[in-house]
RNA sequence: GCCGAGGUGGCGGAAUUGGUAGACGCGCUAGCUUCAGGUGCUAGUUAUCGUAAGGUAGUGGAGGUUCAAGUCCUCUCCUCGGCACCA
């Protein structure tokens, strides 16, 4: 062991021995419980930032703490290959998207292994390669033969210069990023995944997922929106048509003032034929990005199409309007306006003058309301609502609903937020969508023995648009059915489809002749993922789905691929997000070049708790690097002495060693919760530096005393060694032994050394801290109270006050309550 | 706009079940050590009043419940994440 703490040198030597040992590989063993430890793997998109670090070591400080406690453990690492940037990359640079990736994972890999993650890097995948993606495109095929898929039309944001779709993101203030061209709406045809047929299944699992998180069920709960409500049928005047609504408060239906209708509703496209005004305000309603968060804060805007609708039950007419907040892909692409109970209701009849009715009125108790203020959503008591008055909102409900359903012009429903999952995408850098048109056959699925369509790597991009449409080589084929000329689907598959069962192929990842294999029955399902809480509901709902289909499939039986989720918050510097555009992005390589990667490793896990974001500071890096030399220097001062004294059995210790032994024991309790139950690494670390500060304060060379210090020397690297795999290995070395520590037992506190002879309690007067007391542990209450009457502190703050009553918390507190 | 988090010293954060607010670390101040330092050690460090002992105030803001509130309730302000084509 060398004097001093030189990371650089000894984590390279301790990286080789695991390489040399195959320390992390991971191998079925029926006879071990496993353990499958998974962080979301990383984009490729140049180099490791902050947010990865973090991520992964997170991951990697379960893994070892889980080997630690004897399972078999499983820790893999791949790349989610395909996706934007490498093409805006490619345009940029001119080359290839997959020359850019493949450069990228060699970089980023090699930083991987700099920070010593215990991955079994020969399961390693890479989304974009045929090996992986030919899987999907199989599984695909078998969800379109069991009904799964099917296309239809939907919109997308036109560039109209670029003659391209645009991403969400490349829609800025309205405009295309590149072409600055006004953005338009434009419905296309597109394939769809049936996750609505999931729906009821995926929100009724939440409940199982007891290792989850609170927020994200709720959330995944909230954004599939399951909701109880009845679709009523309005009859269009002078038309023999009708038009549908759905609402979840039937209750208000006599309060109907007004029907509001999509802009893309076929109804509102017919009115506007004889009206130019409509027409224009439909048009204009089309200049704005398919985003919801766009449409619910446009300015509410709409426009009476001059059709009338015929009450159901009153028979009264009803206007007819279009507005730009009402969603096609919701309900039915109409809404029934209610301005007194509901408030954008209320604010869009103001705004138009349009009547507003009120036929809710609050039950007895209850607040009156005042509709010049707002609308009165509560749920409260009928009036003005003909036979329904004196009904209670529930009552209504369902005496609307029966009265609907007698006539035939309603239908009580479920109704869900939750949108059907469309896949295509119009990319190049992407999994071909295995399809092929023919003019006869229609859509056909490509045969698997024609299967995987290869996306072509090597592609000049000639503009913006994708390379493989207009490439005849890549889309001219036949028909498997009848054999004539046909076309290849050109669009590719959204990148959620590869990050949705990545999960699965880890465990069999060398398999190539099926999807997954037996391998999958031990590993999955998942026991920890580790991830960013920005994927709280898209990508985890769609995994959870795939899990679902894979299920029904017949690959595997498994309901839920996560048991257990951590997420974690972002990395911020000066309160934002790190990010190339706002030039706050703090290189992790220069970090480790300057601290090593166990510095790096052990900061990021004691800036803050997994779940908060990180508010980075450069200065803060020096305190665990500080501490990590002080530790090196205490071992090697120790070992210099040569000692490896055990403490003899039946030894009398004395008060300072005692209280050390305790400490130290105490320490574990705390640091295994911490880690295996709280997920607050930050606060394990704060306890292994107050017990290695307690430490160094402990001056004791007897037998004893030595063999103390050595206990505790031994356990903080054991409990340090998840954090710090690298100097804990070259420590436990030093220390006399000669295997790995990561192969060691996490160590397990001795209860006799807890126990403790007197307690600490507070003494308070009327809740304010005014002394305390140090009472044998077995004190009884009368003792506590009366110990504590006796105070001088309280004598002094009750004096001229009468004692009302002594509140003892036991083992904790004495209140004296004075007045 | 909707859904979900968060707000505690100069800074990152701790306080796990309603029971000592500020653990641990950074920074700062003073002193010591060293030829030197991107070194090490010791002490102090919420504000405020006080020579001190000690007092008082204090967890975004306003109310409330309680013997006791950072923690529970009501309202409110601000920041962050997601909103279906960024991943």
């Amino acid at each position: 062991m060398q004097e001093d703490y030189n990371p650089k040198t000894i984590e390279k030597e301790v990286q080789s021995l695991w390489l040399e040992n195959q320390s992390f590989k991971a191998v079925e063993d029926t006879d071990k419980e496993k353990f499958y430890c998974l962080a979301m793997f990383p984009y490729p998109s140049g180099k490791l930032h902050m947010g990865h670090v973090r991520n992964y070591t997170l991951g990697d400080v379960i893994s070892r703490y889980q080997r630690m406690l004897g399972k078999n453990v499983l820790q893999p690492m791949g790349w989610d290959a395909f996706g934007l940037p490498a093409e805006n990359a490619a345009i940029k640079n001119k080359a290839p998207p997959a020359h850019w990736t493949y450069q990228n994972i060699d970089y980023m890999r090699e930083q991987l292994q700099r920070l010593g993650f215990a991955y079994d890097w020969d399961r390693e995948i890479a989304t974009c390669k045929p090996e992986y993606y030919r899987w999907e495109q199989w599984f695909f095929t078998r969800l379109f033969k069991k009904g799964l898929v099917y296309n239809k039309k939907a919109t997308v944001n036109w560039d109209p210069v670029d003659q391209t779709v645009l991403a969400n993101e490349q829609v800025v203030d309205g405009r295309g990023w590149r072409s600055g061209a006004l953005v338009e709406r434009r419905e296309i045809p597109q394939w769809f995944l049936r996750i609505t047929d999931y729906a009821d299944e995926l929100i009724d699992d939440l409940d199982k997922l007891e290792g989850w998180p609170e927020q994200v069920r709720t959330m995944q709960s909230n954004w599939i929106g399951r909701s109880q409500g009845v679709e009523i049928e309005f009859s269009i005047e002078g038309r023999n048509q009708s038009l549908t609504v759905f609402t979840t408060r039937p209750d208000t239906l006599m309060g109907v003032t007004c029907v509001a209708l999509a802009p893309e509703h076929p109804l509102a496209a017919a009115a506007a034929q004889t009206r130019p005004e409509l027409h224009e305000f439909i048009q204009g309603c089309r200049q704005t990005k398919v985003a919801e968060a766009e449409m619910a804060t446009l300015e509410k805007l709409g426009m009476n199409t001059g059709l009338f609708a015929v009450h159901p039950i009153s028979g009264e007419r009803v206007p007819i309007w279009c507005a730009n907040f009402v969603l096609m892909e919701y309900g039915s692409g109409a809404v029934m306006s209610v301005p007194a109970h509901d408030q954008r209701d209320w604010e869009f009849a103001h705004q138009y003058g349009l009547d507003i009715h009120a036929v809710i009125y609050p039950s007895d108790g209850q607040a009156e309301f005042n509709l010049a203020e707002g609308a009165f959503t509560k749920k409260g008591v009928l009036r003005n609502s003909g036979e329904f008055d004196g009904l209670t909102s529930g009552q209504a409900f369902e005496a609307i609903a029966d009265f609907l359903q007698a006539q035939d012009r309603g239908r009580r429903i479920i109704n869900y937020r939750l949108r059907d999952w469309g896949v295509s995408r119009q990319r190049y850098w992407g999994c071909p969508i295995p399809i092929i048109y023919c003019d006869d056959c229609g859509a056909i699925p490509v045969p698997e023995d024609q299967l995987p369509v290869v996306l072509p790597e090597d592609v000049e991009f000639q503009g913006v648009s994708s390379p493989i449409k207009s490439s005849p080589q890549f889309y001219q084929t036949t028909c498997p059915q009848c054999g004539s000329p046909a076309t290849r689907e050109t669009d590719t598959f959204d990148t959620f489809f590869e990050s949705s069962w990545y999960f699965a192929r880890f465990c069999c990842a060398d398999n190539s002749q099926a999807m997954v294999d037996e391998r999958v029955n031990y590993w999955m399902p998942v026991d920890q993922y580790v991830g960013g809480i920005e994927h709280a509901v898209l990508h985890l709902l769609y995994a959870r789905f795939f899990q679902k289909l894979m299920r029904d499939i017949g690959l595997y039986n498994c309901d839920e691929p996560f048991t257990r989720l951590l997420t974690q918050g972002m990395v911020l510097k000066d309160g934002a997000k790190m990010s190339k555009s706002k030039g706050n992005t703090v290189d992790p390589q220069a970090l480790i070049d300057r601290y090593g990667a166990d510095t790096v490793r052990l900061y990021t896990m004691f800036a803050a708790p997994p779940e908060q974001s990180l508010e980075w500071s450069d200065s803060s890096v020096e305190g665990p690097y500080r501490f990590l030399k002080k530790l090196w220097k205490q071992v090697y001062v120790f070992q210099q002495s040569g000692s490896r004294v055990t403490i003899e059995p039946g030894t009398i210790l004395n008060e300072a060693q005692s209280s050390l032994r305790r400490k130290l024991h105490e320490t574990i309790l705390k640091v295994s919760d911490d880690i295996g139950r709280r997920y607050t690494f930050n606060t394990s670390i704060a306890a292994t530096m107050e017990l290695f500060n307690e430490l160094t304060r402990f001056e004791d060379v007897t037998a004893t005393g030595v063999a103390i210090t050595r206990e505790v020397l031994e356990t903080i690297v054991l409990m340090l060694s998840p954090v710090v795999p690298h100097i804990s290995q070259v420590l436990w070395e030093a220390l006399g032994h000669h295997h790995f520590v990561h192969d060691c037992a996490w160590p397990k506190a001795d209860e006799s050394a807890l126990i403790k002879a007197t307690i600490e309690l507070v003494v308070q007067v009327n809740g304010k801290l005014r002394g305390k007391l140090t009472l044998p542990a077995d004190a009884s209450r009368e003792a506590v109270e009366a110990a504590a009457l006796g105070n001088e502190n309280v004598i002094r703050f009750a004096e001229g006050k009468t004692i009302v009553k002594v509140i003892v918390v036991p083992g904790k507190l004495v209140n004296v309550v004075a007045v």
